[in-house]
DNA sequence: TTTATTGTATTATTAACATAGTACAAGTTT
DNA sequence: AAACTTGTACTATGTTAATAATACAATAAA
């Protein structure tokens, strides 16, 4: 997994940010158990307690839930992804277009430039 | 000016990014004086340490600069602008590329959600 | 049954952030 | 000259974040 942190939100924000688009990019399917609190802390070289806060998080989104103690879950309702990931998208766009705008840069500009190969 | 707070990172990150924006778009001219700290910091509801610390922040960057007591201004050369604002595209349409991709949608359709009036 | 793994909870410590309040020297305005 | 405005500096206080180090009950694996 890509762990690119480094951002000015908090760590727990950016991780939860990063779990949630795996998650809706369909890296895990319904029902399937992800690696564990500790797994996935070491991975990200992030403290325990800072990732369990980040899928606490998610949790209350209804993306992932907790069978006692036997590991964590992605969310066996297929509507409640398709609606986060409807919900991510959208929010996605608003604010690209919003800071565009207010940099001073227009839908046409924003479509040239993801066109070009300027990206990469 | 519109102050749209309330994000995650720190307030003088975002303070910054803001008027960074607005310098970038043009609202000001080259040398032209900006608001005092009191004033700004009045207007973005926001105590005058913490913008104090945005406009530093800016200043670094080279796009403010400070005449003694008399003021804070704009910088008095383009290029500087000129890059400035250039960087600030690449950067805004990097994030947006790669949070997109990660979230499972392509280029193909960013440009659809822009060119769609669903944003607004 | 013993061992390891799971989520979770707790305490302590450090650092960064934001606010409030005050102060001062150097300018500008009146 | 007096009053105001400028950027800047300082102390104090409270909150949130992040880390470290344990601990424990419940489940799974050996």
């Amino acid at each position: 997994m890509a762990w690119n942190l480094g951002g000015n939100a908090p760590l727990f924000i950016q991780l939860s940010d990063i779990i949630r688009a795996d998650v809706l990019s369909g890296k895990y399917s319904l029902d399937e158990q992800i690696p564990s609190v500790r797994h996935l802390a070491f991975d990200a070289s992030v403290n325990p307690n800072t990732m369990q806060k980040a899928l606490a998080h998610l949790e209350e989104e209804g993306l992932l839930y907790t069978k006692g103690t036997a590991g964590r879950f992605i969310t066996s309702d297929p509507e409640v992804l398709r609606r986060a990931s409807k919900k991510l998208k959208l929010s996605l766009m608003r604010r690209l277009v919003e800071e565009a705008t207010r940099a001073g840069i227009t839908k046409n500009e924003i479509i040239e430039f993801i066109r070009s190969e300027e990206i990469l």
